[in-house]
DNA sequence: ATGTGC
């Protein structure tokens, strides 16, 4: 992008200020590099999320962002409800709750090299992958209440994990002021059968392992040193979260005007966290987080009884789970008070700083766990939140790596069929239902992983713990 | 992301 009407803070901190209908200035977080890469609408959609009522101090970008539904993708920003602020469909995703977890295995390279391809396999036989995959679960209307309101709380009641895991993920595993009242009949519909599926897209389930640790008392804190082996998985709140984004986006266009929103972009719908329709979408959002964790937490119950059946004495710990589509209300210091705000983070992940009340015990001096997704067949990395990240993007980081390429252009460029093989080749076992899926998502249709971590790093907002390369990859 | 597309 045009780099001209940027004034550099620093060399990671690019303002765009306030001009035209913007109420507060526009921040990128990014290296010089991967701002001339960055698509020209990042900005646009920057500068028209800083024109929404009740934004506080910034309309910010993180370093893999790109062209998102009304806001960017690795966009943040928060709102004030006492200064007519508002929540918005568009700037928490369709796939709310989107998130990342990781497990420990206890498991060591040399342990896991004979085994591989069987539990490539018997993984891949165990967790449901793929467009429509459905799981082994079909909620009634009850129950599926009581899992919107329950999250991870709830898959742990109904025999899937323990009261441990939920320790270890944002709001113990279970957000309040969920109300399943608000999400749709057709939203819960969809999810009757979708509990503990992974999905498609650029959703998996990964065994990984730490190549470098770059942040000794931080990997120590977290429990991981290099060679050793864990799972991730990435996936959100299937059918139910994007019928939830489909239903409030519609209402929200119809009653903008009437609320006294003028929208620079249709897709920036939004309501005042005032409303009914404001605090409607907010419980039906709050319910589809609790979703997602619930699908989380019953596909590590699925990978540990897969992994049971490799290695029978080997248990997969949590480490921690993080979202990274989603508006929590937070407390922040904003000038010299401290202030309640919604804070949306769209491909962006929370990452609270070393000393945060809200961390579990263990990880608060080193920070929160920050989980980042890497692109099929490459690098996902582990940071900490950074000291002072708070006062840089209301405690925010990146979330992946961030598409360079759409995925209609991948699918001229690359088979599937090949893709898996090359991999193979280099020791990465990928099991897909989609061989079209596992195209769109070749690895070099993705920006460099590393270099937007570099940035994040640098720009102070997350610090480097460790690298993981992937070893077996179940792909949805 | 998505019972993949107004």
């Amino acid at each position: 992008m045009e780099l001209r009407k940027f004034r550099q803070r620093g060399p990671f901190e690019w303002e765009m200020p306030s001009t035209g209908r913007m109420r507060v200035p526009g921040v990128i977080f990014a290296s010089r590099e991967l701002m001339e890469a960055m698509d020209e609408k990042v900005a646009e959609q920057v500068a028209n999320v800083a024109s929404l009522p009740g934004i506080v101090t910034a309309s910010y970008a993180m370093p893999d962002a790109h062209w998102g539904y009304g806001f960017p993708i690795g966009g943040v920003a928060a709102f004030d409800a006492d200064e007519g602020g508002v929540v918005s469909a568009g700037g928490v995703g369709f796939d709310i709750s989107c998130g990342v977890r990781t497990l420990h295995t206890g498991l060591k390279q040399a342990d896991i090299e004979a085994h591989k391809k069987r539990l490539a396999d018997v993984l891949y036989a165990r967790i449901p992958a793929g467009v429509g995959s459905t799981g082994a679960l079909r909620l009634s209307g009850p129950e599926t209440d009581a899992m919107l309101k329950g999250g991870a709380r709830w898959a742990v009641k109904e025999g899937y994990g323990s009261e441990a895991d939920l320790a270890h993920i944002e709001e113990s595993g279970c957000v309040a002021g969920a109300d399943p009242r608000a999400v749709s009949d057709m939203a819960k519909k969809r999810q009757r059968d979708e509990m503990g599926t992974l999905g498609s897209g650029n959703h998996y389930l990964e065994v990984q392992l730490v190549d470098e640790v770059f942040d000794a008392a931080a990997a120590q804190a977290y429990g991981l040193a290099k060679g050793d082996v864990v799972v991730s998985i990435h996936c959100g709140s299937r059918g139910l979260g994007h019928q939830i984004g489909t239903d409030y986006l519609r209402e929200m266009v119809i009653a903008a005007p009437a609320a006294g929103i003028a929208l620079p972009d249709r897709e920036l719908a939004c309501a005042p966290l005032k409303s009914a329709l404001g605090q409607r979408y907010l419980g039906a959002m709050r319910a589809g987080i609790n979703c997602a964790l619930a699908n989380r937490q019953i596909l590590t119950q699925l990978a540990r009884e897969a992994f049971a059946e490799v290695f029978p004495h080997v248990r997969l710990p949590l480490l921690y789970d993080v979202s990274h589509n989603t508006c929590k209300e937070e407390t922040h210091r904003v000038g010299d008070e401290r202030r309640r705000l919604f804070v949306h983070r769209k491909g962006a992940t929370r990452a609270f700083g070393p000393g945060h009340a809200e961390l579990p015990r263990e990880y608060r001096e080193a920070g929160q766990p920050v989980l980042i997704g890497g692109s099929m067949g490459t690098a996902s990395w582990i940071l900490a939140g950074a000291a002072g990240t708070e006062e840089r993007a209301f405690g925010s980081a990146c979330h992946g790596a961030g598409r360079a390429m759409s995925r209609n252009e991948a699918l001229r460029r690359w088979h599937g069929r090949n893709v898996v093989d090359e991999l193979a080749a280099r020791g990465i076992l990928i099991r897909s239902p989609s061989f079209r899926g596992v195209a769109e998502e070749a690895p070099l249709a993705y920006k460099d992983v590393g270099a937007v971590v570099d940035a994040a790093h640098r720009a102070g907002l997350a610090v480097k713990v460790a690298r993981l390369l992937p070893l077996v990859c179940i792909k949805g």
